[in-house]
DNA sequence: CCTGAATATTTTAAACTTGAATTATATTCC
DNA sequence: GGAATATAATTCAAGTTTAAAATATTCAGG
């Protein structure tokens, strides 16, 4: 169990965790000084953008792997600041849609090149084929169960 | 700013960003469920671990990429279960050591092996030049600031 | 020495997050 | 149809996390 790859595999989890937050506290910090937002209220605008025509909460805290607990509390906030829009199910009652309201999504349409921006100088670094060995990796680590 | 290649790096953050998440609530669940512990103390006393000596507070903090006050809650957890120990520096009074306490040094041991296992499972997938691959990416993405 | 800047830690308030109830609705299968 | 089960969302308590403010100490120049 304690084998050299093992140990190997263990090295390079702490290292991709590393990195990884190391970049969202660099994100953090952009949202929160140039637009005075958090990244989870972000993350739950760039879901919503993705999927205009708006999601199940349940389906936003897959999307997001948080619970569901924590989706209701962000959506709650976004929504007092008129941001998302809840929607009841005609089909299914106990089903709510989040969609972006027209504010929401003009608020986020400014600030998503930016984030683009932002992000991309984060993996500045890495080559075009950096890029595909790495969605090959993360793919296949994906498939691990 | 917009182009192709700045979207292909935010795809793959969002991908990265996944697979992380994933990955960390995996571990919390074993975490709690194995071991009635969370994953932030599991943290703190890995870094303890690896640095057997002791570490100063806004070492670890700058360790595990934590803001200041979050050592500061995390090891008084620990501290009142007796897992870790606060000592003061000698040589700078402002300065706090905070190190394993036998019983928190026994406790990370009857525990690492097993935590090991679990994170060796999650990379599974990973051939030795994945590891190679991703340690190196990894590696380049770090440079980057 | 003194003063101001820098460093180390803790405290605080607000936000976030989880996991476990709880409530409400839908589905399955007898 | 009705009971058991599953699913959707919220509420709740406890813990985590952050950023900023407060406290204490050290250090560097003058």
């Amino acid at each position: 169990m304690s084998d050299p790859l093992s140990k190997r595999r263990l090295k390079t989890w702490i290292s991709l965790l590393g990195v990884t937050r190391f970049a969202e506290s660099r994100l953090r910090d952009f949202l929160r000084v140039r637009h005075k937002t958090t990244l989870p209220r972000f993350d739950v605008m760039a879901a919503l953008y993705r999927r205009r025509d708006g999601v199940m909460m349940s389906e936003l805290s897959r999307l997001l792997l948080v619970s569901n607990g924590n989706s209701t509390t962000v959506v709650d906030g976004l929504e007092k600041d008129g941001l998302v829009r809840r929607t009841a199910s005609e089909t299914d009652r106990r089903t709510v849609i989040v969609a972006l309201t027209p504010k929401g999504l003009s608020w986020f349409e400014g600030l998503a090149a930016e984030h683009e921006a932002e992000v991309s100088g984060l993996l500045d670094n890495l080559s075009e084929s950096d890029l595909d060995q790495l969605t090959d990796i993360l793919k296949r680590m994906r498939g691990a169960k």
